[in-house]
DNA sequence: CATCGCCGCTAAACCGCTTTACTAAAGCGG
DNA sequence: CCGCTTTAGTAAAGCGGTTTAGCGGCGATG
């Protein structure tokens, strides 16, 4: 049993392979007994165009990938991913495109992009000398970056990370903690941090230095809440035993929570946490997690549209950052020896906690 | 700005176009010299093959599809999705395939089943007269069905919903409720009850008629919060209030928790809950949520062997389906008005319960 | 009545790769 | 030096569509 061509229904309609073509991609062009003959016919016969053969001669496949730096097994773990692809789907779905999940092929990126029968690539946190990119370019495909760096070559979709973190950071200030620890992203094979993980980082080092606190301890975990309770148990204890935690994903800090509850700290008389991304589970924990809004769906959204622009040939340049907004729940409060000290410096970025909330 | 081609290499390098193809496929039929030549060029020149036509001539496309019933945004609210994607993702890597999210094009999966270019289909809920179904198999193209009704033609990966939503409703009954709702799973457009609602529901009337309890008030929801929370506010108030509600899905489960919270009724006190899924958030709502573990990574993952081994050429057929369990956490007891009552028969699909907790 | 334009359809080229013959040259034993 | 097997490489035929250029016939036009 062979697949039904073009060819078979040409033949049991006793006309040429054009016209065949013709009665599905350009109908206007045949005389209506023909039409309706031909479309008989085919139906009869099952055919449907082989979906390589169609991309092949059409040079576009209707599909969009997605780069994915790491693994599908590590990356959908996180809620973050499917977000962005809520977003980025709304597009889809009216684009008629599908979607492609592109993680590196035993290990690079660069083949699995080749294999890649795709109309365009949004890549999420590639950095800019990252190899992969420059294979983009070379194919001369269409390309979005979401969480990597500006870029003059390609469009570049961001939220403003650095601001987020340092609301973060400021927050757990203004509550009176000196005593900090920091959760950072975990590094990828070819990046110590990636991108979104140095713009936070910087922003949590602007608001310290600007507190005059010495530069905390840091400690990479995945985003999993399995790697957040191994990242407790990293944190200094006894004397030096941070009072508030700043983690750069939220399914860490969930895990980090955890892990504290079940060696008999209590979240936030103890110890403070502030999340970052606010996946829908950071509402829902006990206690609900504070942290840094970004708008995820949005961002994927916009990345899609600019990616579908790019492929219809205009030229588009990269939006400024989408804004982020700290969200204060009940992880955080003041260090318990130190009474609520709810000091000077009110006009903050705090102010702008809440106001993101649509979506 | 063209794309490189083969030819182009061929003519750069001095040989035939088969010689590149060989040097990259069958490089022990090239001279050493020959070979290096050609690669070196190749490479100066950034060819890579065409996807398509690779595609094309080699009648694989080393890609699988995963087939939606909903669009993109809908679906991907729910982390089921996410986890059975991870599931999947194991087997990719280890086969170097990448996955295709193929949701209906426009309303209707058949066209999206045409446009795709795959190897092979992991559909999810689909029922058994669906015409997608019938487009499928005229392509005879490798399927591997999840979340449907078991099938001679084609190899289906379940669990075992019934049993599943008996110990669930078994719970309740035991716990001394009698005043019952049920929340279902959506209908879809062509059915009014996906498999798998049907075979939970017809688990949850298989406890209800065995205790004598009459059929209860049953409300659809979809599979989010939001839809969790609307569904609360359906249910009957006053005298035939509910005690217990068995509800087809964790994320509605814990909308309609928090729906109750907020109109000040206390889960479980008030208002017991069972959810179904239990996906990772479930264990960290306040209160943490009963629900009926299945193990859906598990599932991805057996799905995709079976569609490897079906594209292979081997002939499998369905396995038995994957056991679920009930986890008991904090969202239920007994009625308020009824004291302990935990009667009669103890020995239940019950003591199953946290048996299945690897993954 | 010759001409023009249009309608309805087809032949053939093309998209870019793989693979099956097939050939020319080289190696080799006798 | 001859016939035979290897070796190294090539030409051409697919894979299954789309599309350009063109062709015969026919009604309208001048």
């Amino acid at each position: 049993m062979t697949r039904v061509t073009i060819a078979d229904v040409a033949i049991a309609a006793g006309v040429s392979k054009t016209a065949v073509s013709f009665a599905f991609n350009n109908p206007e062009r045949l005389g209506l007994a023909t039409l309706e003959r031909v479309l008989q016919v085919a139906n009869d016969l099952g055919y449907t165009p082989h979906p390589a053969a169609r991309a092949l001669s059409l040079r576009r496949s209707g599909t969009i990938g997605l780069l994915i730096p790491q693994r599908l097994t590590t990356v959908f773990a996180n809620p973050f991913l499917s977000e962005l692809i809520q977003g980025m789907g709304e597009l889809c779905d009216e684009n008629d495109l599908t979607m492609l999940l592109v993680p590196p092929l035993d290990g690079s990126l660069e083949s699995a992009i080749r294999q890649a029968s795709v109309d365009g690539f949004i890549s999420v946190g590639l950095s800019l000398d990252d190899g992969a990119l420059e294979t983009l370019d070379r194919l001369g495909i269409p390309t979005v970056l979401v969480d990597s760096d500006v870029s003059t070559r390609h469009a570049a979709v961001n939220v403003d990370d650095a601001r987020g973190a340092e609301a973060a950071a400021t927050h757990l200030l203004e509550l009176g903690h000196r005593e900090l620890a920091i959760i950072l992203l975990p590094p990828t094979r070819s990046q110590a941090l990636t991108p979104t993980a140095a713009r936070r980082l910087a922003g949590y080092r602007a608001a310290l230095n600007m507190a005059g606190v010495p530069e905390p301890r840091m400690i990479s975990a995945g985003a999993t809440m399995a790697a957040g309770a191994l990242a407790y148990e990293a944190l200094p204890k006894g004397k030096r035993r941070p009072t508030g935690v700043l983690v750069m994903s939220d399914m860490a800090a969930i895990g980090l929570m955890a892990a504290a509850a079940s060696s008999g700290f209590s979240v936030p008389k103890d110890l403070s946490v502030v999340g970052y991304d606010d996946i829908p589970m950071a509402a829902w924990t006990t206690p609900p997690l504070t942290t840094v809004r970004q708008p995820i769906v949005e961002k994927g959204r916009l990345a899609a549209r600019l990616l579908i622009q790019q492929m219809q040939g205009r030229k588009v340049d990269s939006p400024p950052p989408l804004e982020t907004s700290l969200v204060v729940r009940g992880s955080t409060s003041s260090p318990k020896d130190m009474g609520v000290r709810r000091a000077g410096h009110t006009k903050s970025n705090l102010a702008k906690s809440g106001e993101d909330q649509r979506e």
